[in-house]
DNA sequence: CCGAAAACCTAACAGTATTAGGTTTGGGTG
DNA sequence: CACCCAAACCTAATACTGTTAGGTTTTCGG
């Protein structure tokens, strides 16, 4: 059999390529040997255990969604741009679950300070900026895009809104509404 | 060895004490046991598969946090019973993070079908319905709420947020802020 | 061409869930 | 009170999973 070389990036992909398939639970250092026609043990030697596998993978979604979003908010202010970031987050959580799922875990220290992290908050920052807040607010108004966004898209996938009428679409259509609304007329000073 | 003389209901509260101490996911079967002082395959007659003893924990946490809402929001309308409905879920999670994260996978069937999940619901729309929307609205708002609180909680918990200047009170204050701004102002046919 | 690094393997261990079937125990009934 | 049966518990086995240690093979650059 000719050997498969490996490199941590390959292996990294056909993991998120199998959670997107499967779930980010079938990430599997067994299931990920299976599919490369090698033994688990060998994925030692590219992984340094599948804990920083999992890391990796989210590295890899972050930047990927980093990249959507850069395309998507690009000319667009305000609403526009607020959709456009929040519909690219929804559009990967939709057509990429697994890579999704794996954001949702804490990121490493070596994830906070990558290339990909930093550049998702640059965009973010920089959509939130077309809002004309205080500048000490921003990080406030980042935390809350963040929840609304993460939390809408994660009730969405695991099904908590049942099939039931009405669409989530409209739901979602609302929940962009009040942020938008939110970041128009933010708080200031006083006004608690 | 006197026999433990265990049942679906103690093996359950064992279950969710295991995952506030150490985490949701050292639910174990085997941890159980070792705690009991009983063989891991002896609890197969109280529990029909680890799956189904996280849908217990799911259940459990439902019932106590909707029964924490309920004391919280009694007497209190707008703003006050957003706040109170909100710390309560935050209080319950800051408190109780296994159980809390019992919350986070999909609701078994039964689960949604249970007196616990009913209650909650009602308890969120009595709340809501103090904010006169129009009835068709509700569900709309129910998401929202739901998706802002259990998104922030998600990320305060696995430390998104970093132990970063600001406190995330601050933020937290900010988005019951716009929670309730949405709520007071929400959006009517033709008003995008 | 050859030597070293990288890729891969075998072997082993530990922890986990799960099933099948047997044993003990305790409480209600004849 | 003896019995008996259902529930509680056990033993034994299987099948995954992750992980480490150390050995073998392939490949590629000098």
């Amino acid at each position: 059999m000719a050997r498969a070389n490996l490199t941590p990036a390959v292996v990294t992909a056909a993991a998120a390529e199998l959670a997107d398939r499967e779930g980010f639970e079938a990430i599997t250092l067994s299931a990920l040997a299976r599919h490369f026609g090698v033994q688990t043990a060998s994925l030692y030697s590219h992984v340094r255990d599948r804990s920083a596998l999992l890391d990796r993978v989210h590295e890899l979604a972050l930047g990927e969604l980093a990249d959507r979003v850069g395309m998507a908010i690009g000319g667009r202010a305000q609403r526009d741009a607020l959709t456009a970031l929040a519909d690219a987050h929804r559009d990967y959580a939709r057509q990429c679950p697994g890579r999704w799922a794996a954001l949702q875990r804490p990121a490493a220290a070596s994830t906070v300070r990558s290339e990909a992290a930093g550049r998702l908050v640059a965009l973010t920052l920089a959509m939130l900026r077309g809002y004309q807040l205080p500048e000490a607010e921003l990080v406030h108004a980042t935390r809350l895009l963040g929840a609304t966004i993460n939390g809408f898209l994660a009730l969405e996938v695991n099904g908590s809104f049942g099939h039931r009428e009405p669409s989530s679409d409209v739901s979602w259509q609302r929940a962009l509404s009040a942020l938008d609304t939110a970041f128009r007329s933010w708080p200031t000073e006083g006004n608690h």
